[in-house]
DNA sequence: CGTACTCTTGAACAATATCAAATAAAGTGG
DNA sequence: CCACTTTATTTGATATTGTTCAAGAGTACG
């Protein structure tokens, strides 16, 4: 199995640098100490976890924008494997902690980071505790519509396999499968390729994910 | 269906009021907007929120030292009951967001409570993810046992109803009833009555919720 | 005591996992 | 570019787990 090398772009001025990881390299891994802090500038990233009995358990999809993983354990809880060729802003643990310290606005902007990552930890816990395969399902397929945008062909890419999504859904992917193809099947999706898709019918998955449109409006967030 | 009110001893000088609710009042319910923070002083609170079609997921479990459902955002995402009579310290959001500001040690103190709170999600998420009803009770046994003092009679007391259980463990209180049976039967526990449990066999249920001993290192945190 | 809960237990049922095979797509080396 | 190999996806048949429905047993409380 190749081994890929990050390429460092190293600005001796700053203190975050640009790293390029080629799709299937990992940016870091469970158990890792001490180790610094992404920010994904371009590519998708599966961020994941693997149980003392060997199940993977994955967390999140991210991309541009989102920092991967983001917690104050210096003992990384997780894995972070690209899907695609990524690009990250990279700051050093040390130059972290020296900006949460010193920059006010750095601090807001990791704190509210946090807050919703951990609203997202909680909104996924209630989809598994939950929701059936189907509404999973349906709920997955609105993620990657609202997430990646459309390629040439008219079709949103479906970037990961049909395991990892079953890894961050909570079920087996011939479960995934069968549910895709039933969206299919009913014409809510079209899906030419396993690898791409483009969405017929929003408003029957939103029913389905008990996405309601007036659950739509924004909280107002701590000015901190 | 009485309503309590809860019992305010204001001291002018400080923040933070003391506050007492009796078993089964709400500290806050879900969608409250400009809510303020209450930080358990005695009793159990349990954490939830109800989905669009009508399901409770419980979140938490709270007891004494741990901070309500606290994030950032303003609006309540989940309403807080208390299972037992409960005394909190309450602080005004507006009091909250001034000390945010002003103290360091306190802003620090926070951040480590959301960044746990958002380990703790994350870990709900796994054990609905990948484990099986027999070991997520297993799980929330060991969790009462560690969370919970034993009483005079030297049984640890369960305050929670099984229904309770099975909305926070995503399985039904038939399903909890069974398997707390099932390890009742094989003297695992020993559970005279539902309501108080005492451990006969640790060893067999964190195998079973997948806790390796070594799995128990300290990770450091971040200074900030 | 009797009424109302909650818990337990059993049996039938449904959803999803598991196992196995067939198909499709993607690399690989000539 | 084409056969060949490998990997991912789909689909079907069966097994398992947990749910649902229903009834009975404790326990609490007036």
């Amino acid at each position: 199995m190749a081994r890929f090398a990050a390429v460092h772009e190293a600005h001796a001025t700053l203190a975050s640098t640009r790293q390029v990881y080629p799709a299937r390299a990992h940016l870091f891994h469970q158990g890792d100490i001490e180790r610094g802090i992404h920010k994904i500038v371009s590519g998708t990233v599966t961020v994941y976890r693997v149980t003392a009995d060997g199940h993977r358990q994955i967390e999140a999809f991210s991309g541009p924008g989102d920092y991967v993983s983001l917690c104050l354990c210096t003992t990384s809880p997780t894995s972070a494997e690209a899907l695609s060729r990524v690009e990250t802003n990279y700051v050093s643990r040390e130059a972290f902690e020296r900006r949460l310290l010193q920059e006010a606005q750095f601090r807001q902007t990791v704190f509210h980071e946090i807050d919703k990552a951990s609203a997202d930890a909680r909104r996924q816990a209630t989809l598994l505790a939950c929701r059936c395969a189907k509404e999973r399902v349906a709920d997955f397929v609105l993620f990657l519509d609202s997430h990646f945008a459309p390629e040439a062909d008219g079709y949103t890419p479906i970037r990961m396999s049909r395991c990892d999504m079953a890894d961050h859904l909570g079920l087996t992917l011939e479960t995934v499968s069968r549910m895709l193809n039933q969206f299919k099947q009913d014409g809510v999706i079209d899906m030419p390729r396993a690898d791409r898709f483009s969405l017929k019918n929003r408003q029957y998955l939103k029913r389905l994910a008990g996405q309601n449109d007036e659950a739509d409006r924004r909280h107002r967030r701590m000015a901190l």
